[in-house]
DNA sequence: GTTAGGG
DNA sequence: CCCTAAC
């Protein structure tokens, strides 16, 4: 039996780096940490970043000003993420930064990260994305290992839960980082006054999920959706219905294009089938259960003041998603296709200077009227020369979830492998990199090129309703999708996408969360797989709005429903892999590699990558030798038979000349050496 | 570290 | 795009 579970976890308590998978070979010739670092993910590290801020915010609100809780909680931190990194490389350290009483926040940071990037230490750093996974780790354990050093922290705080820590984060603070070409500067300020917590993520049944259609028995079981409970919650509809994924293109986007692309000066937009494919037909006859996501929602909030303590809110959460896994054994794995779910591709890597920013105002909606207008807490510096110069929109980002994941596992897995298959599903989701929406009015702003004060979102009175999703990333994004003049700014309500994640088709669904409102009733969704595809119905949501799954941001005033945290197993981290992104050649690009490979002839690909694609940095010559490959196998093929972009035939008869005559040379060489050969015999 | 080829 | 063998 097939078991499928449909995982919501708050983004804060998910937080996973991409993690490149270290092979021995690739340890061995040491190109592990090179690969590492080509996997920067600009969109999912500025999420984790908020995220992580938050999570690792000071437990205790402004009133706390006890330091030696701060330094227990400092050296609880320290020990939970040392431990999750121990096999690592990199030092891990948490530093207290006092930024006044309202705003005491810890932060942990990659020195070497930190060091690497060049950013001062005096920096209100937050730790890369590793760090949130260390910490997530740990959270993570109470459920899955009884008790864990999430616990710790709460009971020496004498707050004893996740939930409660998260709960906290409340706290102000700036941080800026740089993550090779993306620089994010996000700014939070603690909302002295926040509103009584009362809101959360709950469920309802009046939102469906996006299921995928080759499902029907999953569009039957209708999850509860995640919507947010919270009145005050505007949050706007994230997705279109009728947003295919192409005309995603448009959103902003926060990371930067890609630098060896501007060396072509040509960027080539997806084409819509590309990722349309339909999802392939499993015949899957199995029965699938649907585990209502609420087990494994994070930290649901009551509406109502009644349970102001976070600490219940979650306890039967943890019951819950304990549950859960008790019920799940198996001896079998059932590996996920990992290359069929790292399709999306992060325009992240950059490797052009181009910078993008993040800025967040963290400033509550009860203290919006600070929010809506102002620079004076603008760091100055050379962080700020990234910001506009007129007027500031502040904006504040509780959360993002993850996308939803739907996982396949057989049900003789164990509880281990489940817990890795999340963990690789999480993995490749968020690996691949992440898309920011934004909406207004529960309409998505794709005019990247428009000021806030065009589009309204800069109107105090319009920031309410201001959401962001996030998506998986495009295959390809134009790099100019990614201007520099654009800063990025979020707030709270984040509405999450969703993510389908069945291993058998190697398809990912997405659907953009749907907000229960009535009005709101965007709902947006695209399949992406790593083929090029004809397109498939954009819809699988849309045929069924109202099996879309809703996922809501978490509410501005709460934060601490992100305190759910999957298992993530430390242990077998360097085993969950990270896929290098998909990135499909350019016409320029094969171009180029074609008059290369003319020149120099097949077997030099090291001459040819450093002729033709020495700024291309995530193009090894190992990746334009496949390039030439394929390159080959589509000038044999049909036309019709071609996917992906196609390349113009002026260039694929080149590529056929290039190929006889160079394999011909090969012939020549070959032949005269055996000939050479003969003669010494003789 | 490169190259070649299978996956 | 990954992985390995072979050099």
């Amino acid at each position: 039996m097939v078991l499928q579970k449909r995982l919501d976890y708050g983004f804060n308590g998910y937080q996973v780096p991409p993690i490149p998978r270290a092979t021995r070979s690739a340890r061995r010739r040491g190109s592990f940490k090179k690969k590492h670092e080509e996997n920067q993910m600009c969109a999912f590290d500025l999420l984790a970043i908020v995220a992580g801020k938050l999570l690792l915010d000071k437990e205790s609100a402004p009133s706390s000003s006890d330091t030696s809780a701060d330094e227990d909680q400092r050296a609880v931190i320290n020990s939970a993420v040392k431990n999750e990194w121990q096999d690592e490389e990199k030092s891990l350290k948490v530093e207290a930064c006092d930024q006044g009483s309202a705003d005491k926040n810890i932060y942990v940071s990659d020195l070497s990260h930190v060091h690497r990037q060049g950013c001062s230490s005096k920096e209100s750093l937050v730790t890369e994305n590793g760090l949130n996974l260390g910490l997530a780790s740990a959270l993570a354990k109470p459920d899955c290992e009884e008790r864990s050093n999430a616990e710790k922290f709460g009971n020496g705080q004498s707050k004893s839960e996740i939930g409660t820590f998260a709960s906290k984060v409340e706290g102000g603070s700036s941080e800026y980082i740089e993550f090779g070409d993306c620089k994010l500067e996000a700014e939070t300020k603690r909302a002295v006054k926040d509103e009584p917590h009362k809101s959360g993520m709950v469920q309802s049944s009046t939102v469906a999920n996006i299921c995928n259609l080759e499902d029907p028995v999953v569009l039957d079981a209708k999850p509860p959706a995640l919507v947010s409970s919270d009145s005050s919650a505007k949050v706007p509809l994230c997705g279109n219905p009728n947003s295919s994924y192409p005309t995603n293109q448009d959103d902003v986007n926060v990371v930067s294009r890609d630098d060896d692309e501007n060396s072509s000066g040509c960027t080539h937009p997806i084409t819509t089938k590309k990722f349309f494919r339909p999802a392939p037909r499993i015949g899957d006859r199995r029965i699938r259960k649907i585990l209502a996501s609420k087990y494994w929602k994070v930290a649901p909030r009551l509406k109502d003041a009644t349970v102001s303590n976070s600490d219940r809110d979650l306890k039967p959460v943890f019951r819950k998603r304990q549950n859960c896994y008790r019920h799940r054994r198996s001896e079998r794995i059932y590996p996920f296709k990992k290359r069929k779910h790292f399709a999306y591709s992060s325009p992240s890597n950059s490797d052009g200077g181009m910078s993008c920013e993040f800025v967040s105002d963290s400033s509550q909606k009860g203290s919006n009227e600070d929010a809506s207008v102002s620079c004076s807490r603008m760091r100055g510096g050379q962080h700020t020369s990234f910001l506009p110069r007129d007027s500031h929109v502040k904006l504040r980002i509780k959360s993002f979830s993850v996308p939803e994941l739907l996982i396949e596992i057989p049900e003789s897995s164990t509880v281990g492998s489940l817990k890795r298959t999340v963990m690789e599903a999480v993995t490749a989701i968020l690996g691949s990199g992440l898309r920011v929406g934004v909406l207004l009015q529960g309409k998505k702003v794709r005019e990247d090129n428009k000021t806030l004060q065009q589009t309204g979102i800069s109107r105090n009175n319009q920031l309410d309703a201001l959401g962001f999703c996030l998506e998986p990333n495009p295959s390809q994004i134009p790099p100019s999708l990614c201007p520099g003049d654009s800063p990025f700014f979020l707030q709270c309500d984040a509405p999450q996408p969703i993510l389908r994640y069945p291993h058998t088709t190697g398809v990912v669904h997405q659907g953009i969360c749907a907000v229960p409102e009535p009005h709101a009733n965007n709902l947006g969704n695209y399949i992406e797989s790593d083929h090029d595809s004809a397109p498939s119905p954009t819809d699988t949501s849309m045929d069924k709005s109202t099996n879309s799954k809703a996922l809501v941001a978490v509410p501005a005033m709460n934060v601490e429903a992100l305190a759910v945290v999957p298992a993530l197993r430390k242990s077998k981290r360097s085993e969950i892999a990270q896929r290098r992104i998909r990135r499909p050649f350019s016409v320029t690009e094969v171009e180029a590699l074609v008059h290369a490979v003319e020149k120099l002839g097949t077997g030099r690909w090291r001459d040819v990558k450093l002729r033709a694609f020495d700024n291309a940095k995530h193009r090894t010559y190992v990746d334009l030798k496949d390039k030439w490959k394929t390159l080959v196998h589509t000038a044999r093929i049909s036309p019709q038979q071609r996917r992906g972009e196609p390349v113009p035939q002026e260039l694929l008869d080149r590529v056929l000349a290039a190929h006889a005559y160079w394999s011909q040379q090969q012939a020549k060489q070959q032949f005269k050496h055996q000939q050479a050969e003969t003669c010494l015999l003789l």
